[in-house]
DNA sequence: TTCCCATCTTGTCAATGGCTAGATGTGGGT
DNA sequence: ACCCACATCTAGCCATTGACAAGATGGGAA
């Protein structure tokens, strides 16, 4: 092993996922990242500086990729929130962090910028429909936030199938006219 | 100070209410709760064995509180999910706790009945409303859910005003006709 | 009274987060 | 080619915490 690993930031990180999608959020250790690594027990503080500045990192990191998801969810706003629903379920980890002020450096300016990139491909879409928008983008957000939350707490019947279809429904009990949501 | 605190459980879980509330469930510590009540730092565990015990009492208290904010709402169904929301937003301690399946014992037996109160409550309103029960139950259940968590979460636009206001408005999208929600 | 048991205390241990000081490698400037 | 500044990582330390074990205390029932 050498003494510099080189890609240490990214495995941390990687094994922080890993750690969270497995045993949840409270069984997250940085010397636990750290021995995953093959590195010194405080050889994460270097990069993240303390437990925050890890989960800031991953927050960050989550609302990059929830950008890419919506913006490739295409146009139909009905499609976004389905989006938005699957990135909750698919990346459980990032998700539980990202809105979770209170366990990362609200001020972080990689944090802010990547809140920011989301929040406007979120709200863009939102402006487009009905009269109200604001309301109406509150609703739609809430809806899907909402029921990615209890999906992933075990909220939910378990006997809705597959998360896309039942986001679909749900969805539309909010849009039931297709081409209004565009 | 007596040997005996005589009320020890309650004003534990009193305690954590407050530390929670204004600190965030990452700077509960079962010590600092003894410390508050003025016992050893072992007497918590007498009563609630370690910190999942005491989460779960807190949940299965929740479920408890949120049933009778549930039922005092009436029958007018938005009005029950707008008590939802209120009830998030002033029980934000236990409402944390009780939607967090790893953080306590799911299958402990004053928790479960606690929660089969309150989830009967909240089904049993969406079964007068329109054709499909369910998915439009846990549509409602979904925004007023989502909506609550982000406002507890700071993420919301800091514009919004009253919560019951802003909560009736998010719920009226869902439910435009008030009437067709008794 | 006497004994059982719920309640609480004291002592201990491993694990953790965070800090400080120092070791090690790497790349840039001259 | 050399040297130095800096980023990276190590080693050691400390206070705090959760959990456990053993014992002290006191109330209530037989």
């Amino acid at each position: 092993m050498a003494y510099h690993h080189g890609q240490l930031r990214e495995a941390v990180l990687a094994a922080a996922v890993e750690v969270i999608e497995t045993g949840g959020l409270g069984t997250l250790s940085l010397r636990d990242l750290a021995r995953r690594a093959g590195v010194s027990h405080a050889a994460p503080a270097h990069h993240f500086g303390d437990r925050a500045g890890l989960l800031t990192a991953l927050a960050a990191e989550g609302y990059r990729l929830l950008a890419d998801a919506l913006t490739a969810a295409g146009d139909d706003f009905r499609e976004v929130g389905v989006a938005y629903v699957r990135f909750g379920v698919t990346h459980r980890a990032h998700f539980e962090v990202m809105f979770r002020p209170d366990l990362v450096r609200a001020d972080d300016p990689e944090l802010v910028e990547a809140q920011a990139r989301a929040s406007a491909i979120l709200y863009g879409g939102a402006a487009s429909i009905r009269a109200d928008a604001r309301t109406t983008g509150l609703a739609a957000w809430s809806l899907v936030h909402g029921f990615t939350t209890l999906w992933n707490a075990g909220m939910l019947p378990d006997d809705l199938g597959d998360v896309d279809a039942a986001a679909r429904r749900i969805a539309a009990t909010l849009f039931p006219d297709p081409h209004l949501s565009r």
